[in-house]
DNA sequence: CCAAGGCCTGAATG
DNA sequence: ACATTCAGGCCTT
């Protein structure tokens, strides 16, 4: 009995490093053992021991408490490859972040990679968000909806945005004018949400995808990047047959029906441990 | 409905 | 050095 509580509680804990370093935020930084983030406009802060604190006291679910985990996990573990993932990387969790910097976060990441997402994002938190300090440590909060949407293109551009500019701006527009209300969508289902956010230029099937599964608590999102179209045809290639070459919108629809077919209403947990997985065997860089 | 081509940028590759 | 390729896609034709 003692032998099962302790393997219950040691299954609850969060590994903060795997979780920041898989691909779902970016504004993140360690500093004497502590991870500082920024999350909207509030700033997170993650202990050694990992007690997750808000700078301004923001009431969040940022480690996603109301998830039962042990049933998730039990949930999506359909295969040898994905009980092998969540057997490498236990604590990896995904978090529910602040839904405008998602948005932008995402819009910036198409055709992109990490390092140069998380490089724009800084420049545009830099240039647009306030300064803040926190822990005698220099903060700049993610910028509002406001302060995008009346920004020029050339100042986005600055940022090392490139053509994204355009559908920063964009989204920031809609969310300010109030034609889109992201805190709103998360009471949606997710075909709703999904036809919402993909009204917004720069924003396709994947982006939206991450998206909903990072922060409108849309756990049946199941984002078909290429890493993921890599895993699936190595692994899956007997499940998810690809009728074309590139994914189609069709094609995309049609594949996320039997993804969560096989892996259920959690399948974007089942993503995120198989997306670091992969990444981790080919020792690609996170943060 | 599908295929092909273009797009900012910067790090990696040859 | 300098040119080309490639990277967590999307949009237009």
């Amino acid at each position: 009995m003692k032998k099962l509580l302790f393997k219950m509680q040691n299954k609850c804990i969060i590994d903060v490093n795997n979780s920041i370093n898989s691909g779902q935020v970016f504004l993140w930084k360690k500093n004497n053992s502590n991870w500082y983030g920024v999350n909207g406009q509030d700033i997170l802060k993650i202990t050694d021991s990992g007690k997750i604190k808000s700078y301004k006291n923001i009431r969040t679910d940022f480690f996603r408490k109301k998830d039962n985990i042990e049933e998730i996990i039990k949930s999506i573990s359909k295969d040898p490859i994905t009980k092998n993932a969540v057997k490498q990387y236990p604590g990896l969790r995904i978090f529910e972040q602040d839904p405008f910097q998602c948005l932008i976060s995402f819009i910036v990441s198409s055709n992109s990679n990490i390092q140069k997402i998380k490089s724009s994002l800084e420049k545009l938190s830099r240039k647009f968000g306030i300064k803040t300090e926190f822990d005698n440590q220099e903060f700049f909060l993610f910028p509002k909806p406001e302060n995008l949407a009346k920004a020029s293109i050339n100042e986005i551009k600055s940022c090392g945005t490139g053509y994204r500019a355009n559908f920063i701006k964009d989204a920031a527009n809609r969310v300010m004018l109030k034609k889109i209300n992201l805190e709103n969508l998360k009471e949606y289902s997710y075909q709703e949400t999904k036809k919402e956010i993909c009204q917004i230029s720069g924003v396709g099937n994947k982006v939206a995808d991450c998206i909903m599964l990072f922060s409108l608590n849309k756990l049946e999102s199941f984002p078909l990047d290429r890493w993921m179209i890599r895993i699936l045809e190595k692994y899956y290639s007997d499940k998810f047959q690809l009728e074309t070459k590139t994914i189609t919108e069709k094609q995309y629809e049609i594949l996320h029906e039997k993804i969560v077919e096989h892996f259920g209403p959690f399948a974007g947990y089942a993503q995120q441990f198989l997306f670091k997985m992969e990444r981790e065997n080919y020792q690609k860089k996170w943060l």
